[in-house]
DNA sequence: AGCACGCCGACT
DNA sequence: GTCGGCGTGCTC
């Protein structure tokens, strides 16, 4: 008995299974998915086994020194994922499955104390049938609403003694469970009330025919497209019930689980000790007690971040992707896979079917959902309460330059703020901070020096010259503006926390919180901040994009964006739908009060079809203006791209590499039978973020019509990199197949 | 990645 | 004459 071993070294050289003798003493106890400890050269490595084979070997094959950990830490069918995604994305298939399996935990290392979930029935409560005494009564109460809970807390949250635990234990209303880390916060919610909504007619059909290829494992893909507050969730919440009910799995896949804690509130409330959480900052006990609970098929709904893809399921039958079109599913570490894309091919190979939902598409799912198309489109076009949505009013900057106001604030957005502070209302300031990409505009009409050839703003750099950071036009930095002929040009590079000083100076008597990378690295600072917010204790809540996401507090009145041009005009072709995706989400923050809400967007360019499309919250008209722009460009989603960046701590050595790549990539495809139309190579030209950690960056960018043919040119860039032994040992490359980010 | 083998320069 | 530079090659 031989074992095919893949050893736990992320390199190219050593991509390949070993065969190894399988000891007689071992013979039961490894199977495929266990990790193993094996001679390799002159060294010990660990490794997985991935295969067995029987017979006589042909060459010299040596023997497993033991095993270090049965598992399976995968599945066969994580297995073939991993493999996939390791051909997919050009990297060795160790590290994919190392992002398959997660950080490794060993179960002994933590403290062994119980939890106490309660056992519902496709989430309906049982206890009704029972006879239980008012004491009783209580405990499960506090069980149900608070689920996996310790002894001790469930003893004193609910002051019954210990003891009465074990009687509902007995009557089989509460399971018992080991527990192998610490408490996890989120189960300390106070869980909303599990209540089955009524579908209005339109939430009705898209749900019906998801439940439909649910059950019939038609492995559809759906892009529920709903603005907010239309009704997404309960759609989701009855594709999962479908799926329990046929005893399936399903994944959910959300942006961020601290954003988004109404939502982990809301499945626990509607499936209680069915759902497990996997997101990257569990604890390594609680990572191992839901990993278990998954692959034991115990836990059926299975919701997380990005990650959470590969989770161990057994019979997949749904995943779900909320908020599709955000850019965190996309992971920028290596393996750089998007989670999207990870689970098409998953969906694909459980025949399970996947919901893409998202208030404002990406314009890759949307344009695939469009008649003819492999995406089936579902539309929810109003509001499930039918209050109106917030009216956004777009404020021209340029005005407020011409009338001599050059502060932060234009006149509409002060009187607002001092508005709701007298009428004691709440105020969202919002301010996407990243300032560092210094583009070059006129305060007077407006105009953003751009690219001919690329469409993305020019880049200002110190020796006074304007660089394209896709190509490397150049142009030296005009004094007048090509437009105007005023001398009005100015720089962008936004005051970090200036906000918070300039409104404290504004509104003195205003109490102000800021939420950004900065006030939350604390643990659970986020939350700290958001319910101090929510209780009202503050006037103001200044952010960054933080800000945007999730947060349902009624008592806001005013959303105030004070600079949308900031994302707009980053160098990088996303710009305009990024800025269109962040304002309508900023303006869902507005509509959560009955007072109704009121958003005034700060802009110098109010004219832009970003900026008009999000006034006017129309998601068609801004996907068809940009459809426009790409198609003239050869943007996503009419080709594809693959990202080349080469760094190191040289100033030219990685300027060097780049220069040769570009030639060897350019001779290359051009003998190779690949026509010019169908793969473009862009650069090599300094990266817009062209030092990060003592490291000079340079890309190179490679546009292709068919992913294949973007893979086959990567490739031959990986060779040629492979190759160059001495080079390699100072100069970086990271392949970034569809990449997320430019900079 | 490691680790050894191997073939050319400056030291006890 | 050796010690050690790092180019090359292999790992069941």
């Amino acid at each position: 008995m031989f074992a095919e071993v893949l050893v736990n070294i992320v390199v190219r050289q050593v991509d390949k299974s070993f065969l190894y003798a399988v000891p007689e003493e071992l013979k039961n106890k490894v199977q495929i998915g266990a990790c193993v400890r094996v001679p390799f050269g002159r060294r010990v490595a660990d490794g997985y086994v991935v295969g067995f084979k029987s017979g006589q070997p042909a060459e010299k094959v040596k023997e497993i020194i033991a095993i270090l950990d049965r598992g399976p830490l995968f599945t066969p069918s994580q297995l073939a994922l991993a493999r996939w995604m390791a051909a997919y994305y050009l990297r060795p298939t160790v590290e994919a499955i190392q992002a398959v399996i997660g950080p490794r935990l060993k179960a002994t290392a933590y403290r062994q104390s119980k939890e106490y979930w309660p056992i519902t029935q496709n989430g309906l409560e049982i206890s009704s049938s029972l006879p239980l005494t008012p004491k009783q009564t209580a405990l499960w109460q506090v069980a149900l609403t608070n689920p996996g809970l310790s002894r001790t807390r469930l003893t004193s949250l609910a002051g019954v003694s210990p003891a009465l635990i074990d009687v509902l234990v007995k009557k089989g209303l509460l399971s018992e469970r080991v527990r192998t880390g610490p408490a996890s916060d989120i189960l300390l919610n106070k869980a909303p009330k599990n209540e089955v909504l009524v579908l209005n007619p339109n939430q009705k059909a898209a749900s019906d025919l998801i439940n439909t290829a649910i059950q019939a494992k038609n492995p559809k893909v759906f892009l529920l497209h709903g603005i907010t507050d239309s009704g997404k969730t309960e759609i989701y919440l009855q594709g999962v019930q479908q799926v329990i009910s046929l005893g399936g799995q399903a994944i959910i896949l959300v942006p961020e689980i601290a954003l988004t804690p109404q939502m982990v509130d809301i499945f626990f409330a509607r499936f209680g000790s069915t759902v497990a959480i996997l997101h990257s900052r569990l604890s390594a006990g609680e990572r191992f007690s839901d990993w278990n609970r998954v692959q034991s098929g115990e836990a059926r709904v299975i919701l997380g971040t990005r990650s959470a893809i590969f989770a161990p399921v057994k019979d997949l039958r749904l995943v779900v992707i909320d908020e599709e079109h955000e850019p965190s599913y996309k992971q920028e570490e290596n393996p750089r896979y998007h989670a999207r894309t990870v689970a098409l091919r998953l969906a694909r190979q459980h025949q399970a079917v996947v919901v893409l939902g998202s208030a404002t598409p990406s314009l890759y799912a949307y344009s695939r959902a469009l008649s003819g198309g492999p995406f089936r489109l579902l539309e929810l076009s109003h509001r499930v309460d039918r209050r109106p949505i917030p009216e956004i009013q777009i404020i021209d900057m340029r005005q407020e330059t011409k009338g001599g106001n050059r502060h932060l604030f234009s006149q509409p957005l002060q009187e607002a703020i001092q508005d709701r502070l007298n009428k004691k209302e709440q105020v969202i300031l919002f301010l996407n901070r990243r300032g560092y990409a210094t583009f070059v505009f006129c305060r007077n009409c407006g105009l953003v020096m751009k690219c001919p050839h690329c469409n993305i703003s020019l880049c200002y750099h110190a020796n006074n010259n304007l660089i394209c950071h896709y190509c490397d036009y150049l142009l030296p930095a005009p004094s007048l503006c090509p437009d105007c002929q005023e001398q009005h040009l100015g720089y962008f590079g936004a005051g970090t926390q200036k906000i918070e000083k300039e409104i404290t100076l504004l509104f003195p008597q205003a109490k102000v919180l800021r939420l950004d990378k900065d006030t939350v690295s604390r643990k659970n600072a986020h939350r700290q901040i958001i319910t101090t917010f929510q209780k009202g204790e503050a006037d103001i809540l200044i952010g960054t994009q933080m800000v945007a996401k999730g947060l349902d507090i009624p008592g806001v009145t005013l959303v105030g964006v004070i600079n949308a041009d900031i994302t707009l005009h980053m160098p990088d072709f996303r710009a305009s739908e990024r800025t269109f995706q962040l304002l309508m989400q900023v303006a869902g923050r507005a509509g959560r009060s009955i007072k109704g809400g009121e958003v005034l967007v700060q802009t110098y360019s109010p004219q832009h079809y970003a900026i008009v499309a999000a006034q006017k919250q129309v998601y068609l008209d801004f996907f068809r203006q940009e459809m426009m722009v790409r198609r003239k460009m050869n943007y996503p989603p009419f080709t594809r791209l693959c990202r080349l960046v080469l760094s190191s701590t040289g100033p030219d050595v990685a300027a060097k590499a780049a220069g040769e790549l570009g030639a060897k990539l350019k001779k290359a495809l051009n003998l190779t039978p690949f026509q010019e139309d169908q793969i473009d190579v862009l650069g090599p030209v300094m990266a817009p973020l062209a030092k990060i950690k003592d490291r000079y960056r340079w890309h190179l960018i490679l546009k292709a019509k068919e992913i294949t043919i973007l893979r086959d040119a990567a490739q031959i860039a990986l060779s040629w990199y492979e190759e160059k032994t001495v080079l390699k040992r100072k100069v970086k490359l990271v392949i970034d197949l569809e990449p997320q980010n430019m900079m």
